[in-house]
RNA sequence: GGCGGCGUAGCCAAGUGGUAAGGCAGAGGUCUGCAAAACCUUUAUUCAUCGGUUCGAUUCCGAUCGCCGCCUCCA
């Protein structure tokens, strides 16, 4: 562990189920996390796996006639452009389970020979007898289990020790699934062993951050800890953060009740991709947020509030000096929210420090008292604030064309001789076109809908 | 059956053993030619219900009801 470093491992969305909203506030979360500690100035790695070579994926490639690595690319292309259109900084390191096979055996050697796995008929089972911590971080009571969980339990594995042993690695049953050919035999890896083998490979045996959605806690991430902890006898992650998930109008989301949600469906239906991502990151990871339309749209008029905020702020004309009173305001509003984020990453208190911001500035802004300094101070404050949450949209300095400039400069004419009718009819065809007009004391603003 | 989370105004929600952050929507007002944007005021004697502990509980404990999740692929 090194001072003033924060190595971060995050078992990323499935491929084959990556599109649902839900897997975005994980990701959303994971970069406001990854934002935060550079912010406090921590030199950050941060790792996130793509699992390409679970029994899912080999369907569902096998489905389309397409190989794994095929089925993939697509899934990565499509993941890094919902990241660039979220806001969304890509992990240092993005490493494969198929890359990583050579890893993954030499762990599972190593469990061999501490006694914490066994082969048999060709695959290799982990002995959670050996491992008498399994259960440390889900909790998890066999015994309870076996007799509650009526059918689930694997009955007809008889080639494993007990009912309870999870594959390390799973002999080739058919020539045409994907095989490697290794010590272990011809097969390919169990679920788990990815994990263990990607984050320890780079970022040490003991790391500090183990992120993922609640749903991982069992059986991937206790059998994650048995795996790592077995081989190498030392702690595996300091911490955990464990996403909670979105309950979508009260209950369950899934395709059958007709509430199951994209991020690319809610782009169609027009919402603003930053909108998405603040109101995904409004509530914090370990409270389930009740996703709604009506609540995303009300989120999405805050943001916007947001945006109008920070553009009157830059495009205020101000006199030099200034108001101590606002200098303090802002001061305030750091200190807040940094001890939001502090406190296991409250955002919405994070998000109450900028939201307590606006009328005061606004109000101040309005009066003129708000001076050259004060300016200054507070865009930076708010780059600052941005540097975490990422929601502010840039603007990217459009020129109007000679045509709309003509006809601003033609109502503004218009308002000066009181042929208001004149005006309106010009506001309303530019609004049209998508640009809106205010009439504001120093002159038109106009931006884009 | 085992393990875990949640239930705070119409809505999204923060929070704490000492009396409810923030926002959306609503209402009234200011500004404006009108809009837009913005500002001001206002909106929970109360935190699912019932008990208990306490000088005092929304906050701790117990029970009940409701919702969500894991134990099977899932963020």
């Amino acid at each position: 562990m090194v001072e003033g470093e924060v190595r971060m491992y995050f078992c990323g969305p499935t491929v084959w189920s990556y599109a649902q909203i839900g897997n975005f506030r994980s990701n959303i979360l994971t970069d406001v996390l990854r934002r935060y500690f550079k912010f406090k100035g921590y030199k950050l790695t941060h790792v996130m796996n793509i699992t390409d070579v679970e029994d899912r994926i080999i369907g569902l490639a096998q489905e389309r006639g397409v190989t794994i690595d095929e089925y993939t690319a697509r899934y990565i292309d499509a993941l890094w452009e919902d990241f660039d259109a979220l806001g969304l900084e890509r992990p240092d390191i993005v490493p494969r389970a198929t890359r990583h096979i050579p890893e993954m055996v030499a762990l599972i050697d190593r469990l061999m020979e501490r006694g914490h796995a066994y082969a048999s008929d060709g695959s290799v089972y982990y002995r959670i007898s050996s491992f008498p911590e399994y259960g440390k971080l889900s909790k998890i009571n066999f015994a309870g289990n076996i007799v509650g969980a009526s059918e689930r339990v694997d009955t007809d594995k008889y080639e494993k020790e007990d009912a309870r042993d999870f594959a390390l690695w799973k002999k080739a049953e058919s020539p045409d699934e994907p095989a490697w050919d290794t010590t272990l035999g011809r097969g390919r890896p169990g679920w788990h062993i990815e994990c263990s083998a990607m984050s320890m490979k780079y970022l040490g045996e003991t790391f500090d951050i183990h992120a993922g959605g609640i749903d991982l806690v069992f059986p991937h991430h206790e059998n994650e800890i048995a795996q790592s902890e077995g081989a190498t006898g030392r702690q595996f992650a300091r911490y955990w953060i464990h996403y909670e998930h979105l309950k979508v109008d009260g209950e369950s989301m899934s395709k059958s009740k007709g509430n199951y949600y994209t991020f690319r469906d809610l782009v169609e239906q027009g919402f603003k991709p930053l909108a998405i991502r603040y109101f995904l990151l409004s509530v914090p990871y370990r409270k389930q947020l009740n996703f709604t339309l009506e609540a995303l749209r009300a989120a999405e008029t805050i943001w916007e509030r947001l945006q109008n905020f920070r553009a009157r702020l830059r495009e205020a004309r101000v006199e030099p000096g200034r108001n101590e009173r606002l200098q303090e305001t802002a001061r305030r509003a750091l200190a807040k929210f940094e001890a939001g984020m502090d406190d296991d990453f409250n955002t919405s208190v994070a998000l109450a420090a900028l939201h307590e911001l606006t009328p005061e500035v606004n109000t101040a802004l309005r009066d003129h008292a708000l001076l050259e300094d004060n300016k200054r101070e507070l865009l930076a404050l708010l780059d600052k604030f941005n540097s975490v949450l990422n929601i502010f949209q840039d603007e990217q300095p459009v020129m109007l064309d000679a045509e709309v400039q003509r006809l601003i400069d033609e109502r503004q004419e218009a308002r000066r001789r009181r042929d208001f009718a004149r005006a309106d009819e010009i506001r309303d065809h530019l609004a049209t076109r998508g640009i809106m007009l205010e009439d504001t004391k120093d002159g038109v603003r106009w931006k884009r809908r």
